[in-house]
DNA sequence: CGGCATTTTGACCTCGTTCAACAACTGTGG
DNA sequence: CCACAGTTGTTGAACGAGGTCAAAATGCCG
């Protein structure tokens, strides 16, 4: 008997796939995980497809099994922000899941993408179930909402150079092993929206901070650190 | 015998003081949140006074028992942005509870505070003991997220007359009853440090949105919103 | 009342946005 | 493999929002 004929196909059982991936569960025994496990579903989605927008009603948590998920917020006045980037292990939609209510981002595929779900009851039967995942993910909230208040602090207090600079000491820490080059991880246009300029204003930084002989931009996305110290004092 | 001979001065027991407060604990049995009050500790601070601060290593959580406490944040460039203030009931601490760090912000007691200190461990026994209490927080965590995302965007693409604005209507909305005057939680100096921008600008924009029509200035603290649709659409 | 912090006002100037034009890059179909 | 279209990135010039500095005004508390 294949799987195939018990689940909907585009739908099947994930067997280690995404589950073991994930910070929240992989301090979990094999027999736990496998219980997690078959409880998720795959789903594809193609580039520029919506996993979620603003408005839906939250079941799901989404865990990236594989490509690339662009998470933003459209403001009041509807202009598009950027929040994050997932990549495979990362997960979202817990918003709503933890508090009733909906969600208030979008979750696009940058690139054909693979995403495991799992229900949000059955996520909760987990939670009370094994307790130490409830650890994991207030852990993982807690960095979270370290990182946006941080955010929401540079915003407030730093002028745009000042974010740039402190974003490529960022992502040049997040580098492994340690480099003098970055790769940016997404486009100047996003980048722009990331940290909430113009691309204009992006192009034009990059430029003066070359000039100082803080970094070399090697090709749009490869950026050299020349001064790191000289970065952080910008 | 009196508590004084068991427990030091200025840290007895609260019995049932602030634990049964919290959202976080007051879905829980009397029986079990006399168990989470022994084990903590009240602790009183005055005007000024730092209950924690950026560097700290962290070990309990702290909930307000009595006063006003203020957490802020200092950035990379040395300025003081207001993160939040925190009212009876509401907890701090958290940050560095769940994953293994210290403080980054600063807690400062904003007049006479009683707090309510859970120990980290003591704190941990219980989440896993009683799983729902983590539920709770997740909800929480959930929310404050959500309200520090929603924060970051709002300076990421709203100049400060349309951020005000939106402060005006947020806490409006908070009030209960439903009214048109709001009382600002906070001085315009403060207010200034939260919205990310100067006292002067904050008291030209407070000007220019009364010119239009949209408020009135009762008093430096009193706010009458004339015009709530209008001040959406700034 | 006197002293101190907060708030306001004015003048100036800087930073970053906007708009427009152009250049470079990416992907698609012929 | 090239031509073309659509997207992304760059550059210039002008404008405008908001910051800064200085000083006066108001409010607050001992």
């Amino acid at each position: 008997m294949s799987k195939d004929a018990i689940y909907p196909k585009n739908s099947v059982p994930t067997h280690t796939g995404c589950v073991s991936l994930v910070p929240i569960f992989n301090h979990l025994e094999k027999e736990q995980l496998d219980e997690i496990t078959v409880t998720t579903q795959s789903v594809s989605y193609k580039k520029q497809e919506l996993i979620y927008h603003a408005g839906d009603e939250s079941t799901s948590l989404y865990i990236i099994h594989k490509g690339k998920v662009r998470i933003y917020r459209l403001s009041e006045s509807g202009k598009e922000q950027l929040v994050r980037i997932l990549n495979p292990g990362d997960f979202t939609g817990e918003m709503a899941l933890f508090s009733e209510s909906t969600h208030e981002t979008y979750a696009e595929a940058m690139v054909d993408t693979k995403i495991c779900r799992i229900d949000r009851s059955d996520l909760q039967d987990f939670l009370l179930k094994y307790p130490s995942i409830s650890l994991k993910i207030l852990a993982e909230f807690s960095n979270r909402l370290e990182a946006s208040e941080k955010q929401s602090s540079r915003f407030a207090t730093e002028k745009v150079e000042t974010r740039i600079a402190l974003f490529l000491v960022d992502i040049l820490n997040e580098e492994l092993p340690k480099t003098t080059e970055v790769t940016l991880p997404m486009s100047k246009k996003d980048l722009a929206s990331y940290l909430g300029t113009t691309p204009e204003t992006i192009s034009r930084k990059f430029n003066e901070l070359e000039d100082k002989g803080l970094i070399k931009q090697l090709t749009h996305k490869q950026i050299k650190i020349i001064d790191l110290d000289g970065l952080l004092l910008v």
